[in-house]
DNA sequence: AGCGTGACACGAC
DNA sequence: GGTCGTGCCACGC
């Protein structure tokens, strides 16, 4: 069995830009339904000059899980705006931009 | 080995 | 829209 960290890794390369996922379903990509928790510790201990694209996974509420005005958060924020997926009052419409299997 | 903590989710109020 | 309680997994003390 590979580390878990590397599933949470493969997941992540799934997500197209222009799209985000919750965290729930980057865990349920990684093949761990209920391990949401685990994605938001692995993005954690993710460098925030990763080549994965860490900055498409925000909670269920379409909201940055990071402290508002931090360097990462600002950094996520930049990066999501330059595909296209834009925020307005600090969130992001889900039904819009969640990606699912279906839309594919 | 138990307990608290964390970039969380979900159902119930 | 909010809060609270519970479930989940890995880590640190």
């Amino acid at each position: 069995m590979t580390n878990k960290k590397e599933q949470f890794y493969l997941a992540l390369q799934h997500i197209p830009a222009g799209f985000v996922v919750t965290y729930g379903d980057l865990a349920q990509l990684a093949g761990f339904p209920k391990a949401a928790r685990l994605a938001g510790k692995i993005l954690h201990d993710l460098p925030q000059d990763s080549v994965l694209p860490w900055h498409r996974v925000v909670n269920a509420s379409g909201k940055i899980s990071l402290p508002e005005g931090s360097p990462a958060y600002l950094q996520q924020v930049a990066r999501l705006e330059a595909e296209g997926v834009h925020l307005s009052k600090g969130k992001l419409n889900l039904r819009k931009f969640r990606w699912h299997l279906a839309c594919l």
